[in-house]
DNA sequence: GGCAAATATACAAACGTTTGTACAAAAATC
DNA sequence: GATTTTTGTACAAACGTTTGTATATTTGCC
């Protein structure tokens, strides 16, 4: 491998003026710079990152931490994220968690050794709150937190528009005509449940409907407790559901189906999510999406541009099937 | 940050022996090396990985190049190679082509530059050879091919039972009574495609009927060209289809919802695929599905292990509702 | 106890870059 | 033309490790 050393010598010049010309340095003449950079291609070389990180004590990495790579959601942020940085000569490493705060703790020291330009970080289920990652990545360490956030962290935060978007979701049920409204609720120790259920009781209310609790159904996002959470719905007279899950929707359905319940002329559903089958499936899914690939691509914009704010994404309606009874 | 040299003077020994101790070496008394790391985890010692991969020449990160992180499929591939890859000490850095053969130079020059341990390569679509990887990385940087390989490129392979995957796929549809079979094809410019159109005349041959060419619909992969090559499939009389491509296979569902056509009574249909759609649609889609995070494992193994040869993991019949006729 | 062998540690160079300081040459000022 | 200023380059140290060689210490043996 040719080094700065070798072009150096073969010009008669020092090392350091051949760094300075390869770095675009004021310093060096324009005609050196221009031999340098002759001589360079000439000579193949390429700049031995790992030697330029360790003088710099900084690499042009960007460390990702996630709980599972080959989730839908997941996987596209690290797509976006991807996508924006490497334009700006970032490389992107990424460790999953699998959703254990050890894994997390692990990742983000292995991160902080490779001395990473900043950390993109969604935490783990396990972690309650984010002193950790204050003791392991200190504060010199640019940290941008996307979905799964503490308030209490330093640094950017990328979110979803949880509220606005159940807002809009169920506002959009109201306008269908739908007259008793449940929703299929998450855990309410996550923050983002707890917005998306504020979204959907302050579209009730400022339609003038009440907010009744006895058709909020808590803890319900896979397959088997949203069809659970559907029929009891019915029981309660539901016409239409929110749901803050794709998967407890598609239980939902099986529910509707199950009773011949037609949807969306009889019953209306809109989910929240990003999963493909949802406008695969027959109905169709409404759904309130999120965009994983914006927020990683704002992630980071975030840090690129040095911006420690909170950005709030927008999440995007998708009108389908299954809750549009005017076509 | 505390420094070999930190704990080497607090201890009053020299940096090469705490570096020494703390690797293990049997060239340090026991004594030494316990009260070393004692010191060295008092003092939050925690190796610059920079430092110690200029030195050696040589990272512990694995590069995973891949045209688009977000697929279901590469995903996947990524965290299952990122599982076994962490365990053994390793962390990912990840690119993606975007399908370019330009991007995958710069992919795999950067991977080089930073000194990664080896390289896990899935080709852009642009790629029509190995070359160009043979002169960026040279002979001695590990090579591991998944999926999208060139057989003249060294290394270990990790490919998909394409045939015998089309074969066991074809010959179920034959078990479940079907008489007419015909074939959503993909691209036979795609080895993968190739290989699954030979599975699948294989299992004809083998149950002694008769390839019929004309019911081989090439160069469908989306769904609009499933929906078409499903409506010339039922003109041309076939009962059954095996199709190559999960989109492809959702095209061919709608035609025959059109028409009425009941599956899996009077139309059966296999599709190979990863995506968690076809379990969740009604009725379910039988698939063929590969397994990329297998894949991802096997990739991982075969370069912690050192092996150059070509691994060929199986692919799993999944039969669901659209070719059961038994249920 | 003296010598050789084995063991444990110290020394120093190296990996390839970056960057502060020093110095030389050219240009500008009087 | 001598002095100051500017410009361009050289020198050398540093980043934190690893590792070959040399040296000091201990051990074993007669």
């Amino acid at each position: 491998m040719v080094t700065i050393t070798d072009i150096a010598a073969s010009l008669g010049v020092t090392p350091s003026t051949v760094s300075r010309a390869l770095a675009g340095s004021s310093r060096v003449k324009e005609s050196t710079r221009l031999a340098v950079e002759k001589r360079a291609a000439e000579m193949g070389y390429e700049r031995n990152v790992v030697a330029s990180n360790l003088r710099k004590g900084r690499s042009n990495m960007v460390g990702i931490v996630v709980p599972r790579i080959h989730r839908e959601f997941f996987s596209n942020v690290i797509g976006g994220a991807e996508s924006v940085l490497n334009q700006a000569g970032y490389n992107v490493i990424i460790c999953q968690t699998m959703e254990s705060l050890d894994a997390e703790i692990k990742a983000l020291k292995a991160l902080r050794n490779y001395r990473v330009a900043a950390v993109f970080l969604s935490h783990a289920i396990e972690c309650k709150n984010g002193s950790h990652v204050r003791e392991v990545l200190g504060n010199d360490l640019p940290l941008v937190q996307f979905d799964r956030v503490f308030p209490d962290l330093p640094g950017a935060k990328i979110v979803g528009a949880n509220c606005e978007g159940a807002f809009t979701a169920t506002k959009h049920l109201i306008s269908q005509g739908y007259k008793r409204i449940g929703t299929i609720a998450g855990f309410m120790t996550s923050q983002a449940y707890v917005e998306r259920l504020a979204g959907y009781r302050l579209a009730l209310e400022s339609a003038g409907m009440t907010f009744d609790p006895s058709i909020v159904f808590e803890d319900s996002i896979v397959r088997e407790t949203g069809y659970e959470a559907c029929k009891k719905a019915l029981e309660a007279g539901c016409d239409a559901l929110y749901s803050t899950g794709a998967f407890s929707a598609l239980g939902a359905m099986d529910a509707l189906k199950e009773k011949g319940i037609r949807v969306p002329e009889d019953f209306g559903i809109v989910a929240t999510s990003n999963e493909s089958f949802t406008s695969l499936m027959s109905p169709s899914l409404s759904t309130l999406g999120q965009q994983p690939f914006e927020m990683g691509q704002a992630a980071a914009r975030a840090f690129l541009e040095g911006r420690t704010n909170t950005e709030v994404i927008p999440m995007e309606l998708h009108i389908r099937q299954s809750s549009n009874r005017n076509k």
